[in-house]
RNA sequence: AGGGCGGUGGCCAAGCGGUAAGGCACAGGUCUUUGGAACCUGCAUGCGUAGGUUCGAAUCCUACCCGCCCUGCCA
């Protein structure tokens, strides 16, 4: 597996180089407290995390503010990382999602070596632990029924009472338990408790389920088991296990800190520390789990890797650098009260990258033919490009330059307006790397009277560009020799939905109708320069004044097929705007 | 008898009693063989509100307002 060190290494500005220098804070609460920790010598100065996603569903980029948080830190102390899967609920879990995140968290570029650990691998200590806390009097077997339970567990503003079972003996509750997981009982007829405090201003306090019986195939453990513990049973014991010291993890577990530390206590285990941290919301998107689900299964989009999703797989295929969403999530910073991130910082990060790193190259996505009558007909050019003004180890290349070309449609206008500075009769523009040339006239469709060809002249003093009489153009042109051309399919990707937060919208309004019915663009009639026939899968590109994009997996061997990562930013359209 | 956590420019976010960092966005400008990039300049007499303590308050105190989370045998 491919993952060097430097890819992890960016996570402070301390550990960057000019590579990835942006001006990200230095601190957060989070490294304010493992500091304290550290000067304290609590827990020997060690600094150990991890992160605990369920194998449900695919990785996105909110678990990927919390992969560079927990593991960038661990990774800045000198510490260690595990990843863990968090699988107790047998009923959403599948091996197809383990595989996904691991390949997910290692593409991010973090590598937890041999601490890959599974909560299920915990079932038989967490029952022995189970059996402490019964012992100690601590925990009871319940036969309320679910809706009983609810009843009994009182409201936010009142207290619960007691279950009629709270007072079992030891050795009952020992006999019930060890019958739940011999499968003596149905499928939720008991529940083991925990003996706290029905009164409690803090329902997770009150009473909190440990183990349900629950006759479902585990995706790791098939039917070994029929009693499953609860994630409050589980995730502090198997961070103390693990020898974890700090657990970091979302603001809505900070009411479940009183529970993990319970148990812990009550266990008389290691205890390492929990500190809580706001989740990522993103504009003109929806994260979470449940929701991008819905989306994948109901057909909303192809797939977990649908490129218009903020999956991690979906973000890989629509181009998106690991760095660039380490970056992100350092830009962003951390902290606890609620935010929402416009969709421009993510975009930033891509292209603050992608301008230093990827290739550029010509591609017209929308043509029109340029005919230049006075260059002679049958004849190749081979001109020299750079590969990228912004690094002067990119090399050059040569692409092939001849009578007939393709431009953008949009790049003339026989009519234009002020301050375009593009092809217009009579007027003379660049060819990047090429010619000057001057548009003589058009030929248009009898019948439909679109532009089919443009007629121009170039000046043959002119070449790769540059002219010596001090004569400027305003404009410069991409384009592609039309016999050398090379056929490929653009998708181009709008945000997935039209709202700005599509779960706050209007009250009682479903997020899902603010899916935007025009996310996906297929252009299928694009023109690009030879020098990418072979470009394999996942390969990124600017193509010159148009914007990035990367060669999809869909790409055959006779279809070139790439997706549009991001637009380069546009101040034409900007002055177009304006002048409506 | 509710509890927990938050509130610093349009969006994030530093700050931790000594006089509001930084990034994104935005607005001007320079440069340019990408209308890209880069570079320069501008952008909170103000930190939810009102009081109080202090020589000095975003930081401390009091009260109030607003937002988010919590009533799964999900995680």
């Amino acid at each position: 597996m491919n993952h060097p060190k430097s890819d992890s290494k960016n996570t402070k500005n301390k550990t960057n180089t000019q590579e990835n220098d942006n001006n990200t804070s230095d601190t957060n609460f989070i490294r304010q407290a493992i500091e304290e920790d550290i000067a304290a010598n609590r827990f020997d100065g060690r600094v150990h995390t991890r992160f605990p996603p369920e194998p449900s569903g695919y990785l996105h980029i909110g678990h990927a503010k919390a992969i560079c948080i927990s593991f960038g830190i661990a990774e800045d102390y000198g510490g260690l990382y595990n990843l863990r899967f968090d699988d107790s609920n047998p009923i959403t879990e599948e091996h197809e999602y383990v595989e996904a995140i691991k390949r997910d968290v290692h593409w991010l570029g973090f590598d937890w070596e041999e601490r890959e650990f599974y909560a299920s691998d915990y079932f038989e200590t967490l029952y022995e632990y189970a059996v402490k806390l019964i012992e100690k009097e601590k925990a009871y077997v319940c036969d309320l029924t679910p809706d009983e339970m609810r009843t009994y567990r009182g409201t936010l503003v009142a207290p619960g009472k007691d279950s009629p079972y709270r007072n079992r003996s030891v050795e009952e509750n020992l006999t019930l338990f060890n019958g739940m997981r011999n499968g003596e009982f149905p499928d939720g007829s008991r529940t083991l408790r925990a003996k706290i405090d029905m009164a409690s201003p803090n329902l997770n306090m009150r009473d909190p389920v440990m183990y349900r019986v629950l006759r479902a195939p585990h995706y790791r453990h098939g039917t070994n088991w029929c009693i499953y513990p609860t994630y409050d049973f589980t995730h502090g014991q198997s961070d103390s296990i693990e020898g974890v010291t700090h657990s970091l993890c979302d603001v809505q577990f900070e009411d479940h800190r009183p529970l993990y530390d319970w148990f812990l206590e009550s266990l008389e285990i290691y205890q390492p520390r929990q500190i809580e941290f706001a989740r990522l919301n993103l504009t003109y998107t929806v994260l979470g789990k449940r929701k991008l689900k819905v989306l994948v299964e109901e057909g909303h989009v192809n797939g977990w890797d649908d490129p218009r999703l903020p999956t991690l797989a979906g973000m890989r295929r629509r181009g998106y650098t690991s760095e660039s969403i380490q970056n992100f999530c350092n830009r962003i910073g951390v902290s606890k009260a609620d935010n929402l991130i416009e969709i421009g910082q993510l975009e930033y990060s891509i292209r603050d990258d992608l301008n230093r790193h990827a290739p550029r190259v010509m591609a017209v996505l929308n043509p029109v033919k340029v005919i230049i009558d006075n260059y002679p007909e049958g004849q190749v050019e081979m001109l020299d490009a750079d590969n990228n003004p912004e690094d002067k180890d990119a090399g050059t290349r040569e692409i092939p330059f001849s009578r007939e070309i393709y431009i953008e449609r949009e790049d003339f206008m026989e009519d234009p307006p002020r301050k375009f500075y593009r092809l217009a009769p009579g007027r003379e523009v660049r060819l990047k790397h090429a010619y000057y040339i001057t548009c003589e006239n058009v030929v248009k469709d009898a019948n439909t009277g679109e532009i089919v060809e443009i007629h121009c002249t170039y000046d043959p003093k002119t070449r790769g560009g540059w002219s010596d009489d001090g004569r400027r153009v305003q404009g410069t042109l991409h384009w592609v020799s039309a016999e050398h051309a090379v056929d490929a399919e653009v998708r181009l990707y709008d945000s997935l939905f039209t709202e700005r937060e599509p779960e706050n919208a209007a009250d009682g309004t479903d997020w899902i109708q603010f899916l935007n019915p025009d996310s996906l663009e297929i252009l299928g009639n694009c023109k690009v320069e030879p020098s990418l026939v072979d470009a394999p899968p996942e390969s990124r590109f600017q193509f010159l004044r148009i914007g990035y994009f990367c060669v999809d997996p869909d790409t055959t061997a006779d279809k070139l097929v790439f997706n549009r990562t991001v637009p380069l930013r546009d101040s034409w359209a900007k002055i177009q705007k304006g002048q409506k």
